[in-house]
Formats: C-alpha cells, structure tokens, sequence
DNA sequence: GGAGAATGTGGCATCGTTCCCACATGAGAA
DNA sequence: TTCTCATGTGGGAACGATGCCACATTCTCC
C-alpha cells in the first residue's frame, strides 16, 4: 500500500517520454525516433501523427539520454576572466549569439583569472561531454586537459601556448605600436606604458608594439617608464599615483587595457591634471564611456564581438568534424583618434 | 577490413567508464559508485583503491549518464536580454560566482529581449533536465512552461506576473520616487522622463515612482514630459534630441535605465547644454561611465550582482528541496548624488 | 510470376551511472 | 549452536533515446 503510494502516485507532472508519444500515435518508439529526428523512413501520415502527439502532450526530447546514446552533448564551454568586464561580457556575447543561431547552448563560467578555476571548469565540460569549448587561456593546463580527452577548443583573445587547437586573436603588438607611434609623432619623449602583466598573454605584445615603436622613431626605452600593476592590483588607483609622483616628466601614458585605462583616467581627475594638455592618454580596448568622456579617450578599437563570434564559427566547424591543422586568426584592431592626445603642452586641437 | 579499421580501430582517446575503473581496482562498478560518490558501505582500503585507479586513469564521471538515472543535472540556465548591457552582465556574474561555489553551472541565454527567443531557451533548459532556471522575464510564457514542467525558477529584475515563482527584484519605485524627489527639491517643475518602455517591467514602477513624487511634492504632472522611447529604440539620441527640442522649457531628465542616460549624456553633450546648469541629470542604474565623467551622473545604484547572487541562493534553496510558498525579496536601491544635479540655472555646487 | 528493389515498421541492445536488493562474512547475543 | 545484526560487496534493472537489423509490405522489371 505505503509502496502503491510511493510508486503509482505520479507526484507533480511526470516527464513525457518518446514511448508515451509513440503509444499515443499508436507506433513503436523506434518509429517515434525517426519521426521527430527526420531521419530514415517514416509514411508521411504516420509522422504527423506522431508530431501531433508529440504537441499534444507537451513532449521535450531528454538530452541527457540524447547524449548519452550518442557521442557528445549539445553543449559549449566558455572561459573568461571576468564577467563584470565589459570586454569579457562583449566577448560572451558574440560567442552565444552565434552558437544559439546554430542550436548550441553556452555554459559560462568565470575563472577570475585563475588556472586552478579554468580547469575545474574544462573538468566540469569534460563531464558534461561538451560538444567543444571556447577560452581566454590563462595558462595551459586547461587547454591540454581538454585537448586530450579529445575536445575541439578554441583559444580567444590569448594564447595558452598549446599549438594543436584554433585560436583567434587581436593583433596586439600592431595596435600598441600604431597607439604609440601616434603619441611619438605627437612629439612626445617620455611616454610612460601601464599594464597588469608583461610576461604574456596580450600585456607581452603590447609591451613589443610599444617598444618597436620606440624603435622605429629612434626614440630610447626607458624601463622606469614601464609600470607593471600586476595581476588583479588591490588598488591600480593608487600604484598610478605612485608612478606618476616618481615620474612627474611623463607627458604622455599608454593604458594596455581598459581596467588600466580607466585607473589611469581617475588618477589624472583626481590630481587635477588637464588631459590632454598636461598627459596625453591612449587606451588600449575602446569601451563605452571612453567616448562619452571629455576629451574622448583616443584608443585602440577591439573588434570583441566579432573576436567571440569569429571564434564560435571556428569551433563549430570543428564540432562538424573539421580536421585540418591548427588554424590561427588575427584580428585587426582600428585606432581611433579622440581628444585625448595632442603635442606636449598643448590643449586638445578638435572637440569632437 | 574496412568495418574493422571503423569499429575496432579505438580512434582518439576513449572515454574511461565507472566499469573501467572498478576493473583497475579489482571490483564492480557498485562499489567503484559507492566509493566515488562516498554513499553507502565500503570499506577504507578499497575506498582508496578505488580513487586512486580513477586518478590513475582520469576517470571524468559522465553527467549524461547520471542525470538520465537521477532527476536533473547540475545545469542551472539563465536568461538575460541583452549580455553586452553591464547591468545583465554584473547580474550575471553574481549568478555564476553563487552557483559556482554549490557546484553547477550556468548555462546563459541572451534573449535579446524577445519573448520567443526566452522560450526557446526554456524548452533547451527542460531538454538538458536544468535543476533549476534564473531568469529576467520579458513576457510570461518561458516561467509559466517551465514552472508546468516543475522546474525551480526565480525571475530577477522583473516580474512576468506568474504566481507561483520566486522573485528578486529592486524597489524601482522608490528609487525613483527619491531620484525625482531630489530635482522636485532642488526647484525643478518640469521633469522630464524618459523611458523604453511604461506598460510592465520597470519602467512602469519607475514612472509610478515619479508620479508619486510629483504628488508629493504637490507638483502637477504634464504628460508631454514623458518620452517613452519604445523597447529598443533604432535612434534613442535621436528621440530625445527631438524631445528636447519640442520641449525647450525641461530643466531636468530623469532616465529610467542606463542606455536611456547614455543616449540622454550624448545627447545634451552633442548640444553643448551645460550640466548641470542648463539641465540637471539623474539616472536610474549606476555603471562605471557614471562617476568617470563630468561632472559625474547622480544616480539611483542598484544592487546588481548582489541581485544575482541572492537570485541563485533562493533557487539553490528550491533545488535542494525547498518547498514553501513562493517568496519575493526586494533589495533596496542607493541614492547616490554627484555633480550632475542642481537647482534650475545654477552650476554644481560640487566638484568631487 | 518471381526476383529484387524500394519503402515502412518494430525489436532490442546500447550508452554509463545509480541504487535496490540479494547475498556474504564475522561478531556478539541467546 | 543458531540467531540476529552490522558491515561489505556484486548483480542487474532501470533511466530515455537511438539506430542497427530483421521483418513486412508493395511495386517494378525482366
């Protein structure tokens, strides 16, 4: 009896199975199967039968069974480092817009910049049978984990170093140098660089584009111009602020990215400094506030969104079964002249 | 020969199963279950016998596999309108950091505002047996298919008027009610407001709440003040920069949302109106560009990635078995002040 | 008129895990 | 000694969909 209870009393609204459509078009499963999936040979009849079924009592294939019969899950990973930037969010976006479009679903998950966290999400999408898995890298354990077991990755915005997967990246040094060559031709001499790595990843082939820059203008580097924050600094604020104190000639500061662009940016407020008469500023990465600021932030335009989408459709070539060689793209960012900028000791010429 | 090189030839790396791993270990995959899930009896040694074959091997449980048998998967989905907007991607950093800490993951759709789009995403989420399903509804089909389906859900930001959910929402009406109140006792009367929407959602709560401060006040109300820039506006600068025009006499705009500020900013920027002087500002939803420019934006703050985070909590709770009447937590906006806020003609009294 | 396509349909094993249950074994109690 | 009971262990049936294969039909062509 208690047993009858338990058992036969279906509590809440059990889930509808491809059997109980099938019994209710009068048909085998198998038959249900080839109907819905639009594979093999079903009387056209009979399929609308079983459609009509299907509709009527609310049928939803079970992916889990789906996947497990077959080879993989519907499912994409995506790795970032930080949800809440907005060059991270930008890069998701494209990524689901171009995965929902081909019936895939993205499951995001945020490493705060840590390996140890990357893998326990390459672990988890292992485990789920992720179709494939898209990542900013930040190191490589993740990627060789996944590469491993046999799913198709694609790196994006950075590389881990593991060349057997697609990677799709800004051409950074190119842009850092443009930015920087843009600021030598201003006249500037002392242009100090702020970044929050230089020993890879994007921070490493910025800090080339800024040295070749100097380079090719016969102007000399100076180290002491190069100010590193670190990863995640407790208070870039306030490590700026240090900076330009012991380096008051600076005329001119390059920003390796928006967190550093925007530290730089309050810093220069804060001490009253008149931007671009007093410093000069470029930010690498372009995001909204940038152009709302005045002067409007001269800076380096990432095609983020498209880096995102052109990474999805990389992968899901893979995920249909491409198996040509490791294919890189790079990305070409646009620089785009604000009033940030100007010769030393000179107001902005145009207020946009 | 052909069929052999197909079946018996093990291409790539072969997934390694429970079976596989009580095999290493000398025993059945019962045990190897029980020692791995650390249910039931076994004893130490094998225990550990167990576990280090799995490491041995790599051994990746296979979530298809256990959530076919068991109710769900660890999938939690979340629809969001639009993932490029900072304000859905601070929420949903919060949902995925909360989620993250209990094990699941989260699996994201951007609805790009459409009620179909939201509804597909339900029908993935009830396919992938998701445990439980977040979302910022923008009609009620998805909550009422997916609560039908006796999925947990939890609607953040909005209300889609099912019942029989829990929700986590911000107090719009009083933030906006204490945004209005502010210009209504700095001297201002004719207030303009501007929204993308004023049927349901927040933009109804937030025109309430500046009604409701008008009242207050004792200040008539003037429905010409009201522009009301429909859900995702093609031109919204556009549209208030014709407001503006036929409205000459407004000497402050109160935004509902942030891209409605953005568009507000530009606009009053591109015709050279001072703020505050010519126009005081207040925005309804406080981002980073806010207290860059300047003078910085006056703004009601609202709790975003604590809205995720108490969003996932609540559904953690329903996932782990929670069964009472639904509950709606309403968290309580921020008045922040800034420069952007003054009596009519008068410049800032501040410059933070 | 019969071989053999072409067109339909259903049976059944399978994917990897869980978990109920049956079965061992040894200790302590009667 | 026989019985319970606690502690372990393995067998095997699910979970739901798929797809191979066998088996029915009907049709076509010599």
């Amino acid at each position: 009896m208690g047993k009858d209870a338990r058992t036969g009393g279906r509590s809440r609204r059990a889930r509808v199975t491809l059997r109980e459509v099938a019994q209710e078009a009068g048909t085998s499963p198998s038959t249900a199967s080839r109907a819905l999936a639009g594979h093999g040979y079903v009387a056209e009849g009979l399929k609308a039968r079983i459609e009509a079924a299907a509709a009527r009592l609310g049928y939803v294939p079970d992916v889990s069974a789906r996947s497990l019969k077959g080879r993989s899950s519907g499912l994409v990973g995506l790795v970032v480092s930080d949800l809440r930037n907005q060059f991270y969010a930008a890069l998701a976006a494209g990524v689901e817009q171009t995965l929902a479009a081909a019936g895939h679903q993205m499951v995001l998950v945020d490493d705060h910049g840590s390996d140890t966290q990357a893998l326990d999400g390459a672990r988890a999408f292992l485990a789920m049978r992720a179709a494939g898995v898209l990542l900013a890298p930040v190191g490589r354990t993740a990627t060789e984990l996944l590469v491993e077991h046999g799913t198709p990755v694609v790196e994006v915005d950075r590389r881990s170093g593991v060349r057997s997967c697609d990677a799709v990246t800004i051409d950074s040094e190119r842009g850092a140098r443009e930015a920087v060559s843009h600021l030598l031709e201003l006249g500037h001499r002392r242009i100090a660089m702020v970044l929050d790595e230089t020993v890879w990843g994007t921070g490493r082939d910025r800090l080339k584009g800024y040295r070749a820059a100097h380079r090719a203008a016969g102007v000399p580097l100076a180290r002491r111009l190069v100010l590193d924050l670190g990863l995640r600094p407790a208070d870039p604020q306030g490590d700026v602020a240090a900076f330009l104190d012991a380096n008051p000639d600076v005329t001119a500061v390059f920003a390796a990215n928006n967190l550093v662009a925007e530290a730089v940016w309050q810093e220069l407020q804060r001490r009253g400094s008149a931007v671009p008469k007093d410093c000069s500023v470029v930010s690498f990465d372009d995001l909204t506030w940038m152009r709302i600021v005045e002067p409007g932030l001269t800076a380096v335009r990432q095609p983020v969104y498209e880096m995102g989408r052109t990474a999805a459709e990389l992968l899901l070539e893979r995920i249909a079964g491409e198996r040509g060689r490791a294919r890189t793209h790079t990305l070409e960012p646009e620089f785009v002249l604000r009033g940030s900028t100007s010769a030393p000791g000179t107001p902005a010429e145009q207020t946009p």
